[in-house]
DNA sequence: CCGAGGCCTAAACCGAGGTATGAGCCGGCC
DNA sequence: GGCCGGCTCATACCTCGGTTTAGGCCTCGG
């Protein structure tokens, strides 16, 4: 069986090639799905079962899950599950050559890609994990976006957000200043202070990073 | 066969209640549905085919579409396609007695809430209604909430539109000024009519009320 | 003990926001 | 023609936002 470092050096060098990563617990499917997806230029993993997939620890790069739903010691679906609880968020492919409808319905309810019922056509799964690849680089555009929002919002002291809060809900200084027991010129220094740490010049982007942030509900 | 007019009255007063709308060409399935829906309350109108439907115009109620894939004359999923051009945007719960895995992963992927292969159990059925109609529910609430945007936007004038996107952006009413060739006080007037026709009385929350119209590209 | 950092405040000043009053120009419509 | 509405601008006045300078209080940790 096809042991977890099974990585295809040539076509997977440290650059930021996106990485496909394939479980099945059939050798011959494992290849032939490894020479298709090498064939448009992407790197591949390839794993026998899930525990393999979870010892090993994955890069952090852009890419995708192909998973058979019937794979040994665990269903395709419910491995899906565990795997968002162990924060590995890559969009996934599912194939089976024995799923039902409602096998199917049930994975495409829990975010999966696509669902491809063996035989499918090559073309089908390399449309599959494109679209699957492009999800995952939009979510990690996304995520580090937040992140970079979040990281600044945490620099603010807990009076800095108090007073964040007041103000992209539309209130006044001297509003703020009543609300929370402050005089106005320190809710002014607190204000200066929350454009300068989250790095905006105007309020307009204040109540967007705001926004984004989920902050202002009131 | 079951015409356009067999809605059940009893359970069918012109108030709110939910309408749920099943195209079935089996009479027998189609009373069955109907006795199954309005077991929980809800309103149900029938019909026998696609094209029945589209020629009767539907009551503008919260509800949502219970599909059988194969219909007389067209495919459920290209029916679903259809409803889409003619602006009925219900949420849809398909069912089948022959469908295959591709036929439920597209009608997924087009947006469907289920899709049950027969026989279903009736509670499944019913879990399925009950989440469509409680997304009718919210995109109705959604789509409120724009049109009343909308038709706050609309009462602008084109300058004072241009003023708002530009204020929205962050600029102070000087950089405007200059950079449609205003004076000031002129952008002050507009900003200030904008802010009245707009219902908001801070900048904050025009800058929300912009977010949400996908005003302020820069 | 003392420094650092968070927190609060004040006085003073300036720039920006907002409104009212008044007025002129132009194009479309009855 | 006359009216209306959109658009423009000016003066004046007031409020609000924002920064600087300067100071005091507290707590935590070296």
């Amino acid at each position: 069986m096809t042991g977890p470092n099974s990585t295809r050096g040539a076509s997977t060098p440290s650059s930021a090639l996106p990485l496909v990563v394939i479980v099945d617990d059939d050798a011959a499917v494992r290849d032939s799905l490894d020479s298709l997806i090498r064939s448009i230029g992407l790197a591949t993993r390839l794993y026998g079962s899930p525990a393999e997939l979870l010892q090993d620890k994955l890069p952090d790069l852009v890419g995708c899950l192909i998973l058979d739903v019937r794979l040994p010691g665990i269903s395709g679906l419910d491995f899906q599950a565990q795997l968002a609880k162990h924060g590995i968020l890559l969009p996934i492919v599912f194939m089976t050559g024995h799923g039902d409808i409602p096998m199917s319905v049930r994975a495409m309810k829990a975010g999966a890609v696509d669902f491809l019922a063996k035989p499918f056509r090559d073309q089908d799964m390399l449309d599959a994990v494109t679209a699957a690849i492009e999800r995952d680089r939009q979510r990690r555009s996304d995520s580090a976006a937040r992140d970079g929002l979040r990281a600044e919002y945490e620099t603010l002291t807990p009076r800095e957000r108090e007073v964040m809060g007041h103000v992209v809900a539309g209130l006044m200084n001297k509003q703020v200043a009543g609300l929370i027991g402050l005089s106005e010129i320190t809710v002014k220094i607190h204000r200066g202070n929350v454009m300068r740490k989250m790095g905006v010049r105007s309020l307009a982007d204040l109540v967007r990073k705001a926004e984004a942030l989920g902050i202002a509900r009131n």
